[in-house]
DNA sequence: TTGATAATGGAAACCATTTTCAATAAGAAA
DNA sequence: TTTCTTATTGAAAATGGTTTCCATTATCAA
């Protein structure tokens, strides 16, 4: 007889709940699709994918749990500059901290994870004094690099 | 008798020419705003300070031209999640690097000059690594910190 | 000065995201 | 378990920043 009582309240329905949220079918089945990949999604995808096990959850709904999301600091939402945002769990189990290399040419988005190790002393720092000195709870940041990438470097 | 036959070529013009475009009245005009501003602007905000000189230059040109320096390097696009975007000149006379703390809860955009120091630190070794590894021309970075501003974080 | 064509502007189209609102469901209280 | 308050939802319509279309105009190399 495991669990005591009922069903062992998912980690997510207790951050929801603590932050004054319910816990709904719609919302634990974005989590769901949020922790269970390591891509960064559009709204759109994630509503596809919501939709194979939940028809009837809508795209609004999508939208507003993103949001809602952001605001608790559980989601960081990019613009890659390609008309639509894309969402991504801060710590999920598959996910590995990285950032973005974005060519302004042909759109192409390239994921890095390398030189985590220097960022993370500078970020150490910075998130510190900028703490302090702006009065601001750092809870999560992006750093985006933009270029030419290998195939439009060499176009023209 | 100052110059040499004509106007000296403007230094943007010599830029647009050098990659292949054309110098024209409303993109000297934008430019003229854009070096003019120490502030990242929308392309409203251009639009109606280049329509207060030249009240025939169009919203579209602004979005297009825009778009042509943000490829050409000259200009970044930030997304702060108001819904449009806003855009600043790279290397103006008035512009000092820095990077942004936005407010997820009330949106409030907090721009920061400091850390700059360590932050190159960092950039360099990194952009030489990443431009290496993955062969591409770094040009411009951005770095943003999300969490909350000194207002909302007591709030509730 | 001329001519090829890049650039423009206004209107219409686009489309991701938001708003509206009546219906539904979560969960605290009884 | 049932009740009740109200947060949440879904569908459709609205919104609004950005793009596309296309006939006209302007740049600039020859």
């Amino acid at each position: 007889m495991p669990g005591k009582r009922g069903m062992r309240p998912s980690g997510w329905g207790r951050k929801f709940r603590g932050c004054g949220y319910r816990m709904t079918v719609p919302r634990q089945a974005i989590m769901d699709v949020l922790s269970g990949t390591d891509k960064h999604l559009s709204a759109e995808d994630i509503y596809m994918k919501v939709h194979k096990m939940y028809p009837n959850v809508g795209l609004t709904t999508v939208y507003r749990t993103l949001e809602l999301l952001t605001q608790m600091g559980l989601v960081v939402k990019f613009d890659f500059g390609d008309g639509r945002a894309r969402y991504e769990l801060i710590e999920g189990p598959k996910s590995e901290h990285h950032h973005h290399l974005i060519c302004t040419s042909c759109k192409r988005i390239i994921e890095y994870t390398e030189f985590i190790d220097e960022e993370m002393e500078f970020l150490k720092r910075a998130e510190k004094g900028l703490s302090k000195k702006h009065n601001f709870d750092i809870k999560n940041h992006i750093i985006q690099f933009y270029g030419l990438c290998d195939k439009c470097k060499n176009k023209k």
